[in-house]
DNA sequence: CGACTTCCGTACCGATCGGTACCGAAGTCG
DNA sequence: CGACTTCGGTACCGATCGGTACGGAAGTCG
């Protein structure tokens, strides 16, 4: 346990794989593109993260924390139509960040297909229910609480903000600038389902 | 130019590509995919399609009069709304229909990221601007007709339009059910931004 | 210092990628 | 029939895929 100690800074290189994966997807992203990026050889990062696929999740759970948190944020505002405007608002400015790849990591990875893929798709695929029972979880409470009408369905909206979060990360990574997608993620606000 | 004729139906050929290309992306279908869905040798699939550019090329041009014309049929409808709805609906029922992949596969190409894919994103960066443009300058006659208020921005109606369609495809390749697809549609519709 | 542990660069693994050269087989003409 | 043309199967190309074996260098302890 004494041993040399690694040279180089475990998180960075973290959030340099993030960034890779981000940019190209799962398969897209190759070793290495993933290790040039970080800037350590293949070797390396075996041994610090075990295979390409434990990386990719710990790369999710970092862009978790850090580009994806405004989900976190929307949860806690006050009414659902605020909890509504922050998650669009947030995706709209995380997916256009001009340092950081356009589009979502968590919609990237969810489409793309090869065979070897798989394990990928099955990770995003429960990252995405997440945020899905997050929202959910968040309206009925507000269903509860009286500030949505009895009888909204919950579920139902959270799935419908959530398609139109996923459908403005595809937008941006289509390359539509952040003022026009902020403009839908507006449209979506104004035309509010509820209220 | 008499020869002997191909031993095997192009056009049928074609078809299982596209099915192969909408299910796993440019990059996820390999050649050994491919040809093997279409019933013939690598061999065969150059000599008749060229290369494997060419043949997404050509699938996806398949796949636009098939599966996807929905878009040009949803333009054709009398008023905006209608256009919206039957854009909407189409964009559930081709997503999700039982007998083909889930999902667009225009959005799955979009973001697969490879660098070798890099030609299939210009080809489908393409087609969606060609989409949007379409019910762009639709949105623009139902604004010199009437039917859509003065003032109203065409272009950004096009694009929340479009993003909430490219949400849909989204949420059926992550397995969401032809039901809860529709609804999103209908809510979409309910609270359509103008009228 | 010297034993020990870990790092990390090189070189390699079999498999697969898109694409091609070759050639016998098969069908269409005169 | 026989010349001709195209089909399409095999075998192969170099490049790259994710992953690993090995060994010298480098750092941490007693």
């Amino acid at each position: 346990m004494t041993g040399r100690p690694r040279g180089f800074d475990a998180d960075e290189a973290l959030h340099a794989a993030m960034l890779v994966f981000w940019r190209q997807g799962y398969e897209g992203a190759s070793l290495a593109d993933l290790t040039g990026a970080m800037g350590i050889t293949k070797t390396s990062m075996y041994a610090a993260f075990g295979n390409k696929e434990e990386l990719f999740r710990k790369a999710l759970a970092r862009y978790d924390e850090g580009p994806a948190s405004y989900g976190l944020r929307a949860v806690e505002q006050p009414t659902a139509f605020e909890v509504a405007r922050a998650f669009l608002d947030g995706a709209v400015r995380t997916t256009t960040q001009p340092d950081s790849p356009a589009g979502c990591l968590g919609v990237q990875g969810s489409l793309v297909a090869g065979e070897s893929a798989e394990p990928a798709r099955e990770i995003l695929s429960e990252w995405r229910n997440n945020g899905r029972r997050l929202l959910e979880t968040r309206f009925r409470r507000a269903v509860d609480e009286g500030d949505l009408p009895a009888g909204t369905d919950a579920a139902q909206l959270a799935l419908y903000v959530m398609t139109i979060g996923f459908g403005i990360a595809v937008q941006a990574a289509s390359g539509v600038g952040r003022a026009d997608l902020q403009g839908i993620a507006d449209t979506a606000l104004r035309t509010w389902p509820v209220s």
